[in-house]
DNA sequence: TGACCAATTTGGCCAGACCAAATTTGAGGA
DNA sequence: TCCTCAAATTTGGTCTGGCCAAATTGGTCA
């Protein structure tokens, strides 16, 4: 379905992340892949650029060898996650926390460049949270909108990108815990009013505060999820239903 | 000197850039392109591919189109900088506070995950701020052996990745002020004792205090610096030596 | 005017080839 | 035996020219 490059870049990548080679290794050369993949040279060479881009492996005349993982750039997370049925539980709660923190600055920063009208709609975005009845999609999709606005209002470019592309490689791969995943929506209210306020008394010692509340509640959530998933996939190999796990 | 796709990609970033394609518009065809600049269409091909991992050119059959920049990926932000004689002082100031921000997290972090050792590394990492006489350079290597440290005792891959990336980005493009700045180094050794202190503590309220203040006074310095440079830049075109500016 | 279909354009891929730089290898010398 | 240095090979970078499928475009017909 996809382009051959892409195939032929994402077979490799699985196979580095796998650790099928080591640090420091040279990969096979570009005539070496291109047969291996039944391809030409060419398709092979855009795939190599594009490992070389995501930064996991460095590409010069004699050879291409394989770099650190924490060497590599931010496009690499969506790949890492992609491994396996469930996205690794580690990286995921580190996102968590990187995300929530990203989203404390720029409110932070709003609070001191952001428009009135800009504060209002980032308020706004809070509202829905306590002041309608949401299902679980609507809630996400209410939760992400809150992001993307005060992403906006904090006019902070390398937030933006940054928080843009963590979100976009994160969101998808968490769709295999997505029907797992069950909100508190009543104490979700309580913190959005809470944030609310603080955006508009400007206080961002308080808003920090609550932000890190909404991240406890988002990893409380997330711990449950995993365990209902594992539990799931344990008991049967076929297609996990939306029955509920409660602790 | 570079590869030819390099020179395609970056004269092609520049002119995205620059504004010489609208948001949306297409972008000439690879054919074209390789007949304008002389070059295979292999060649063009791989330069366009660079476009579209940047994230500046989304690319179809049909046509590549020029995105929008706030979809971009973080690796933009080295190009956006490289524009003009110096880097925009609104992104490098964007740019430090997020990274002031990333390092406060890598610290706080840190607190919570690293072992004694670790955090010793850190506090080591403090110490020659205030126990050595540091010249310019040494000073910046300090800084930048401060940040390394805490990332990796942050334990943290997608805010390591984060910071490398954008430290990356940053620092190369810094170079044109590199002789214009001039450090305050009697406070930074002030607040490096701070920091230390509140690192052993392990406070991390304090911690954040701390950085921010380190927040404070680099933008202090990057706002002289570039006063100092424009002026220089101003009066004579020529080579700016290292003649000191005062307010 | 608006919907539909063919011709053209465009990206994706392929085959085979040449060059320069890096690596590997092997021969000669200490 | 070990080291050194040059030749041979490997490898990435580029080129020419061509075919295919999808997207765009333009013209035609209702």
């Amino acid at each position: 379905m996809s382009a051959k490059h892409n195939q032929i870049a994402n077979h490799l990548i699985t196979d580095i992340l796998d650790g099928s080679y080591r640090v420091g290794e040279r990969l096979p050369s570009e005539r070496d892949l291109a047969s291996r993949f039944q391809a030409n040279r060419g398709a092979v060479r855009e795939a190599m650029k594009t490992l070389q881009q995501i930064g996991l492996a460095d590409i010069q005349p004699g050879g291409a060898r394989v770099k650190q993982r924490n060497q590599a750039s931010l496009d690499v997370i969506g790949h890492i996650l992609n491994r396996g049925e469930l996205p690794d539980r580690e990286v995921v709660d580190q996102i968590l926390v990187v995300i929530n923190n990203l989203l404390a600055l720029a409110v932070e920063q709003a609070i001191r460049v952001a428009s009135d009208e800009e504060m209002e709609a980032i308020c706004a975005a809070t509202r829905p949270f306590y002041q309608q009845q949401l299902g679980q999609l609507e809630h996400g999709l209410a939760r992400i909108n809150l992001l993307q606005t005060a992403m906006q209002a904090s006019k902070n470019l390398p937030l933006q990108l940054i928080a843009r592309s963590l979100f976009e490689q994160f969101a998808p791969n968490m769709e295999p815990l997505a029907d797992f995943v069950q909100t508190d929506h009543t104490t979700y209210a309580t913190y959005a009013k809470k944030l609310e306020d603080a955006l508009q008394a400007r206080n961002t010692d308080a808003v920090r505060e609550t932000i890190e509340a909404f991240a406890a509640l988002n990893r409380e959530s997330l711990i449950k999820a995993y365990t209902a998933a594992q539990n799931k996939t344990n008991h049967s190999t076929a297609q996990p239903l939306q029955e509920t796990a409660s602790s």
